[in-house]
DNA sequence: CACCAGGCAAGTA
DNA sequence: TACTTGCATGGT
C-alpha cells in the first residue's frame, strides 16, 4: 500500500509515533473473546471502562459471556448483572437485541456472522437497534479483525485539540481522514485507536485541566489548545 | 457537592 | 438536516 506523502499524512504518522513512543503497545481490545468484545462495546457506550469491567465480571461469574447463555437470560436478570455499567435497562435491551439478531439470522454463531464482507457486516450491525457507528466499527475492528478505523470522543478531542481537525467534525469525515491517509492495516488501526483512548483518558478529558500536562506537545506551536 | 465517562435513539423545529 | 433530551452508575 503506497501513499503519497502529504503534510496531513506526515502529521498522522508523527502523532502515531509520538503516542507509541510515549505509551507503548496497548494490546487491545481488553477482552478474552470476540463475544466479550461485542458485549464490552455495547456496555461502554458513554460509560467509563472501569464501570464496564464490573459488569463484565458479574456476567462472567454468571457464566453469561457466551451467546447461548446470554441469549436465554431473562431481561430483569440481565439488567441486574450489567447494572454497574450505567443505563442498565437500555443496555440490557441492546444486548438482547444483538443476541436476538444473532440467533435469528446466524443460528447464534458469532463467527459466521463476523465472517461476511465488511460492507454487508457493517450495514447489518447498524440495523440492530442500539448499535451505532462507533459500536459497529469497534466490533468490525476488534472482534472481526477488519481494517476499519474506530472514531470515538477521544479521537475527536485529541485531534481537534491538536488542531488537526475542526472540533465539530462528523464521524464519517473523521473516519475517512484516517482510512484514506494510513495503510489499511488492522493492526495499525487497532493500536492507533487504543493509543488515542490511552492519551485521552490521561490527558485529554472534556475539562482542559490536564491538557497542559500532556506529554505529546504535538504541533501546538506554543499556542494553548482550543476547547 | 457538581461534573464526567471509549453512544444511541427518539423527539422537536 | 441539525439540535436536544433521556438513559444511570460510580469515580474525582
Amino acid at each position: 500500500m503506497l501513499l503519497r506523502a502529504s503534510p496531513l499524512r506526515r502529521r498522522l504518522f508523527r502523532l502515531y509515533d509520538a503516542l507509541l513512543a510515549r505509551f507503548g503497545p496497548q494490546s487491545w481490545w481488553p477482552a478474552r473473546s470476540a463475544f466479550e468484545v461485542v458485549v464490552g462495546a455495547i456496555l461502554t457506550q458513554s460509560t467509563a471502562w472501569t464501570n464496564v469491567e464490573r459488569a463484565i465480571v458479574a456476567l462472567r461469574r454468571a457464566g453469561a459471556l457466551r451467546a447461548p447463555v446470554l441469549a436465554r437470560l431473562p431481561s430483569r436478570r440481565l439488567a441486574t448483572l450489567v447494572r454497574a455499567s450505567g443505563f442498565f435497562r437500555v443496555k440490557a435491551g441492546r444486548l438482547r437485541a444483538f443476541l436476538r439478531h444473532l440467533g435469528r439470522r446466524h443460528a447464534g454463531h458469532l463467527r459466521r456472522f463476523l465472517r461476511q464482507p465488511v460492507p454487508a457486516l457493517r450495514a447489518e450491525l447498524l440495523a440492530i437497534p442500539g448499535i451505532g457507528p462507533e459500536t459497529a466499527d469497534s466490533i468490525l475492528l476488534y472482534a472481526a479483525g477488519r481494517p476499519v478505523f474506530v472514531v470515538d470522543a477521544y479521537t475527536r478531542r485529541v485531534l481537534s485539540r491538536h488542531r488537526i481537525v475542526p472540533r465539530a467534525i462528523g464521524y464519517a469525515e473523521l473516519q475517512a481522514l484516517f482510512m484514506e491517509n494510513l495503510p489499511r492495516d488492522p493492526a495499525l488501526f487497532n493500536e492507533y485507536h487504543a493509543l488515542l483512548v490511552r492519551v485521552g483518558k490521561e490527558y485529554c478529558r472534556t475539562s482542559v485541566a490536564r491538557c497542559a500536562e500532556c506529554p505529546l506537545r504535538f504541533d501546538l506551536r506554543g499556542r494553548p489548545p482550543r476547547l
